[in-house]
DNA sequence: AGCACGCCGACT
DNA sequence: GTCGGCGTGCTC
């Protein structure tokens, strides 16, 4: 007997190794790992297919090797196969890396195997958690979430695929909404879970409402950062049923369970639901095709749903629960309020900072109620670029296309320039590299230069920095953000870290400065983007019990940008649906279907000579409806030392597009052997460009 | 990917 | 002579 393995290696292909039934003394079955030698090497394959003849072209002569040995108790289940076949049929990856990516690290080396036995054999022993005696978290529904949860159980009644957007604006008690139906899905004994979560270090709050809601469960916590023995046990209790919930990032989507009933993608409209490396994949359409697979329902949340969402929503392909009020009584929104810069400027009521008085009017008064004011700049460091006045030499990173940004350092007087696309730092120059000018100045603000200029106009207020930089070390992030909950009058300066998840109590004034460069933007999701950071961020305000809706003044050039109308009407579907037409007329996705081929190697012009000579074969009998542009520089055109180049495929017809990018991926395989100092790389349904 | 093979230039 | 640089071929 021959079996057909998926190895761990960047090949598309399968291979053939004999089956020695007497020495494995047993069947072999789709799905076992086996232990095996692979140049030389001992790794391990996955039985992808069981034949009586090899298929390698001259089998007689050539010596098949056999397998050794059947891994004790792994075994990757058929739905997990099936999951990984079409992502590599979709996102034209091998086989191999998708599956070994799937599966813990651990169960690529046989020599782990005895290990990964133990562990097993050591939870089986565990006795399951007597029934707690906490009292799980139950919520009071208001009218619009209760009949939410009728239809959710509704349609899990009816054991069939259904796609449901749950819209609603933060505070309007979505989580309520899908745990409750969760709980009750649960009733089933057998039944599991999946809650698919954006970024679970940012949210630590739902993990614990999580834990609350099912007390009596084992709620299994997955993302990229647990340690390889948490992940292999967390496998067995997933495969085999003791957990029946999970809630992690988009790699959850692989998680082994066998009878998942209810799938929920939290903020949907997320972009880190695609991976951008690698097996490109986006784990929100992946749960949707697991979840037809499987004919189950599926639960899309957000308040301001992707165009792509949006679309099925319009076109009746998913069914629509809104939830409009906020859920707790008296809580209410936001107030907008648009600071006219231009005219600011044109009254020299902008300071050097590019803060304008208005703002300063603001802060103050804040103070003078004794409640928080919350900046939100989506820009750490002190300042985005040094600069010189004399030669204007800037601060570019050596090795990629972007500039240095300027941070100050702790326990420094001296400031460092950071590239914060390839990490490299050094201390700023004390005169100009160029002219020797010693005079050299920052340009732009970060939210350090913001925190030093504040510290200086307002000692006499408290100020809270939180960024990926004043949060580094493990338990600073939930210290500072314990002191804003404790409520003492503060400004609080905030990055994108901030508006994900928390409920603050004391905020009354919630300033964005600079959301002009999101309206500059070339991406055509950019508007989209800063649209649904700016709903997240007037959300942070305002949630609890009777509180006053906080005001939220935004700083921008475009003070007549549709935008802001509808921030300020609370009319998200109305521009949202603005932009799926938009997006109808310029033929953009969801209208049409794109993939980069993306060249990456020393040399631009190696790169575009490659994608110049794959458009051309590409076009050679083209089908109609396809375009392919000439080859461009990425938005980051160098990185890491690495010129990255692209062509773009865009056409309405999904098969076609499948088609055109097999053919690519032929031709690209041939590159690949001939020259390997280029990488061509396929990027299906890209999100950045 | 990752490793062996092989073909060239530099060097004790 | 031989050590080591990296182009190329191949993996059941």
């Amino acid at each position: 007997m021959i079996v057909k393995l998926a190895i761990d290696v960047p090949i598309f292909q399968l291979f053939d190794y004999f089956w020695n039934q007497e020495e494995l003394l047993r069947d072999p079955r789709i799905g076992d790992i086996v232990r095996v030698e692979f140049r030389s090497k001992i790794t391990s394959g996955i039985v992808l297919q069981i034949n009586s003849k090899s298929s390698c072209v001259n089998d007689q002569e050539r010596n098949l090797k056999s397998v050794l040995a059947i891994a004790p108790d792994l075994k990757v289940t058929q739905q997990i196969i099936n999951l990984c076949q079409f992502s590599s049929k979709y996102y034209l990856r091998p086989i191999g890396e998708v599956l070994f990516g799937s599966i813990p690290s651990d169960w690529k080396k046989p020599n782990k195997w005895e290990l990964l036995q133990k562990q097993k054999q050591k939870e089986e022993k565990k006795q399951k958690a007597p029934k707690s005696e906490e009292k799980p978290l139950l919520w009071e529904l208001n009218e619009e979430q209760v009949s939410s949860l009728a239809y959710l159980k509704e349609v899990s009644n009816q054991n069939e695929f259904e796609l449901i957007l749950l819209k609603g604006i933060t505070g309007s008690g979505k989580t309520a909404v899908y745990l409750s139906w969760l709980k009750e899905v649960l009733k089933d004994d057998e039944a599991q879970c999946l809650i698919l979560v954006p970024e679970i270090n940012l949210t630590p709050q739902l993990e614990k409402i999580v834990k609350e809601v099912f007390v009596d469960e084992e709620v299994t916590v997955l993302h990229s950062d647990i340690t390889s023995a948490q992940r292999n046990i967390a496998w067995w209790k997933i495969q085999n049923g003791t957990s029946r919930v999970i809630l992690g990032t988009r790699l959850s989507i692989f998680a082994p369970a066998k009878n998942i009933k209810a799938i929920v993608i939290d903020e949907e409209h997320d972009n880190s639901y695609k991976q951008q490396d690698g097996l490109r994949y986006n784990a929100r359409d992946l749960a949707i095709w697991r979840a037809s697979e499987l004919k189950i329902p599926i639960v899309l949340t957000s308040a301001t749903p992707s165009c792509e969402t949006w679309h099925k929503v319009l076109h009746k392909k998913i069914s629509l629960l809104a939830l409009s009020r906020k859920a707790k009584e008296g809580a209410s929104f936001s107030n907008l309020n648009l600071i006219d810069f231009g005219r600011a400027r044109k009254n020299k009521k902008i300071n050097e900072y590019g803060l304008s008085t208005e703002i300063h009017e603001v802060i103050s008064r804040t103070r003078e109620n004794n409640k928080q004011t919350l900046i939100y700049i989506n820009r750490r460091g002190y300042a985005p670029i040094l600069y010189c006045k004399t030669c204007s030499w800037k601060s570019s990173c050596k090795k990629c296309s972007a500039w240095m940004v300027v941070h100050k350092k702790i326990g420094s007087n001296r400031k460092v320039m950071q590239c914060h696309h390839c990490g490299s730092s050094q201390f700023t120059p004390i005169s100009c590299p160029e002219c020797g000018n010693q005079d050299l100045e920052t340009l732009g603000v970060g939210t350090q230069k913001i925190e030093e200029y504040l510290k200086e106009t307002y000692p006499e207020i408290d100020l809270i920095r939180i960024d990926s930089d004043s949060t580094k070390t493990k338990g600073s992030a939930e210290e500072l953000f314990k002191k804003i909950h404790i409520g003492e009058p503060a400004i609080i300066i905030g990055t994108q870290m901030i508006i994900k998840g928390h409920d603050f109590q004391h905020i009354q004034s919630i300033i964005v400065i600079d959301v002009d460069k999101s309206l500059y933007s070339q991406d055509f999701r950019a508007v989209e983007k800063i649209f649904s950071q700016l709903v997240q961020v007037a959300g942070r305000a305002g949630r609890g019990k009777n509180a006053e809706g906080a005001n939220i003044y935004i700083q921008t050039e475009f003070v007549d940008h549709p935008m802001f109308k509808a921030l300020a009407e609370h009319k998200y579907d109305q521009f949202i649906s603005d932009i799926v037409q938009e997006r109808r007329e310029y033929q953009l996705p969801p209208y049409s279907h794109q993939a980069l081929i993306i060249a990456e190697s020393k040399s631009e012009k190696i790169n575009n000579e490659m994608l110049y000579q794959l458009k051309l074969y590409l076009e050679h009998e083209l089908p109609k409806n396809i375009q392919i542009s000439d080859p461009t520089p990425r938005v980051l055109q160098r990185l890491s030392g690495v010129e990255r180049n692209q062509i773009l495929i865009e056409t309405n017809d999904r098969v076609k597009l499948q088609n055109i990018l097999e053919k690519a991926l032929d031709y690209i395989e041939v590159i690949k052997k001939k020259s390997r100092s280029i990488k061509l790389q396929i990027d299906r349904d890209p999100i950045q460009f």
